[in-house]
DNA sequence: GTGAAAGCGCTAACAC
DNA sequence: GTGTTAGCGCTTTCAC
């Protein structure tokens, strides 16, 4: 049989087409005996609206798009964050009948500002998720924002903003992190820093030396080291760290990535994790626990924030502000007291 | 100023909307002075068919699908495999301006089926990619079969179906891998089948078998073990493969996760590797290199077969049979001679 | 509360 | 080669 139509079910149910439309749509105004003859109408023929038909009439789609920068470009496969956000908006998606389309791209280029628009343009999404890092370049933020399409904007860093934002309490956290390893009686506990252009994890700097001071431990330069998120980088740092006379025994890195390659080198120099060493790092992605030994990290209910950014857009309640999901500290192998030599 | 409409085009070039139509799809039949002519008014006035009115009035869209299972369900973050696929997918749908959604499901649930149908009927996506175990589940082929939307299978394992493939040779890299084990001095290797409802993964079981063969060693039952895919399964294999009196100085895993796995036992144990056991895998995902020590594993070009399956998909000549690519042998820090007890 | 009619901006079929 | 004319299946506007 032929797909029923709108006209079909009208038809069927003896009422107008507009009828039947404000009954699948959810419009108010419809007597309820009304409304159920329609029902009936739509289950007899199985009637499922036609999206393009719809999108056409109505300028918007049931797409949300998930936007966020491609690692995979960069050789920092830190594909555990992105497959968690995919996850947490699939679910929104899924629970609401939209369908979820993905646009990595690459704040490096040029043309990403004209490049989103154009895709915007071409695919008129109900809304934009946009992760991390890109939500806090106003480049990115407002070639989306210029489009008219609601965005929610993830771990932004910043306050900022005129969109609504979900994030976490990066700093709040990360000083606990520190604090939980100072307790372990660690005294030089060194820090790797993430990329500067990532707000976000910035604030985790600020709450490492919040946890320092707290702890009544003091701030040491040649204990900080700059990387870029990715594994390579959390070597490079490790190994500077590590070759001090008088090392660390303890590093925090600023996520999971790092953290990953810092427990590399020190396999490779043969120093034990957690006996001589201790490293924690930040988000808690599934590398975490599939290297050995598991890693102490700060867990990000990273999911739950992009359904929550996804859901908000389908209910498109045009909200502003932030909203703050509590991380938490997921003590795994990696951690330990301090050697005591 | 609004969106220029295919009348505005029309009217700018001289022409009528139909003549448009044939110079933006690229039709042939348009004499070369006034194609130009066309194309000058769409530069001016910026004009960008409008993808909705375009989906309608022809029953299609530019959304390609990339359809697999959701491992996260299941505690089987094997999330590497995934996302190298939307990378070959996503590289296709930019270069032939098309945009990718993603559906992850869950073949276990008893409702796929007509799950991937609703999906399908609502999308109308241009074609789907079908990534394993899907691709040989005939339940989920004929399920977008039905639908009568263009789809090519990713290693699904075997020969049949009227739909184009896309695969590896695994069973004979796996024969290759075997031998090069063989040939580090390796005797007694052991072998971690993957779960079997995975027909390509099985396919390299074989493989292992011939390469045992073509190395002069014999096939022992107490050597092989049975996982899912999974890094636990891969632990769990390991440590019974491991606590054997006369246990095994190699094992090769179907994957990289359990293969990872057995470097996370090993680890446990104090076995060193490689000096005291080989470990391989088969995939090279990422984190195949983010642990220590790194995986020699078989190097399948994911990302080059779901580029190539995408791009099919848009050229839509509908072909069938079976594209083979080959894998290779990536040597890493995880193998080495066999120990000289 | 409900319905009639007018598009939405394109593609497809066919005429010229 | 190029144009004409119908739709595609809805939503919107506004009248009743």
């Amino acid at each position: 049989m032929p797909k029923a139509t709108i006209f079909d079910v009208a038809n069927e149910a003896g009422v107008s087409i507009k009828t039947v439309s404000r009954v699948v749509n959810r419009e108010p105004n419809v007597r309820d005996s009304t409304k159920e003859r329609v029902q009936r109408a739509v289950e007899k023929l199985n009637y499922r609206p036609d999206q393009a038909a719809r999108n056409l009439a109505s300028h918007r789609t049931h797409l949300i798009g998930l936007v966020y920068d491609d690692p995979a470009v960069y050789e920092t496969p830190s594909s555990g964050y992105i497959i968690r956000m995919q996850q947490g908006t699939m679910r929104a998606c899924r629970s609401s009948h939209h369908e979820l389309f993905i646009h990595p791209c690459n704040y490096r280029d040029k043309n990403v500002g004209a490049e989103l628009k154009a895709v915007i343009d071409q695919v008129k999404p109900a809304g934009i998720v946009l992760a991390a890092p890109l939500s806090n370049m106003s480049k990115i933020v407002n070639a989306i924002v210029s489009t008219g399409t609601p965005l929610v904007k993830i771990a932004p860093g910043i306050k900022g903003g005129q969109q609504y934002s979900i994030a976490t309490d990066d700093r709040e956290i990360s000083a606990e992190m520190t604090r939980y390893l100072a307790s372990l009686g660690h005294t030089r506990i060194a820090y790797i820093k993430g990329h500067p252009i990532h707000k976000a994890v910035g604030n985790r700097f600020l709450g490492y030396q919040d946890g320092l001071k707290q702890a009544g431990l003091p701030f040491c330069e040649t204990l900080v080291c700059e990387g870029d998120n990715s594994i390579g980088s959390g070597e490079i740092c490790a190994e500077q760290l590590l070759k001090q006379k008088d090392r660390p025994t303890a590093i925090f890195a600023a996520n999971d990535d790092m953290a990953a390659g810092v427990v590399r080198v020190a396999d490779r120099m043969d120093i034990d994790i957690p006996g001589q060493l201790s490293v924690a790092g930040c988000d808690d992605i599934a590398l975490a626990r599939q290297i050995y030994p598991a890693l102490t990290t700060i867990r990000q209910p990273l999911a739950a924030m992009a359904e929550r950014a996804a859901m908000s857009l389908v209910e498109s309640r045009g909200e502003n502000g932030m909203e703050i999901f509590p991380a938490s500290i997921e003590i795994r192998e990696s951690t330990g007291p301090a050697p005591t030599s």
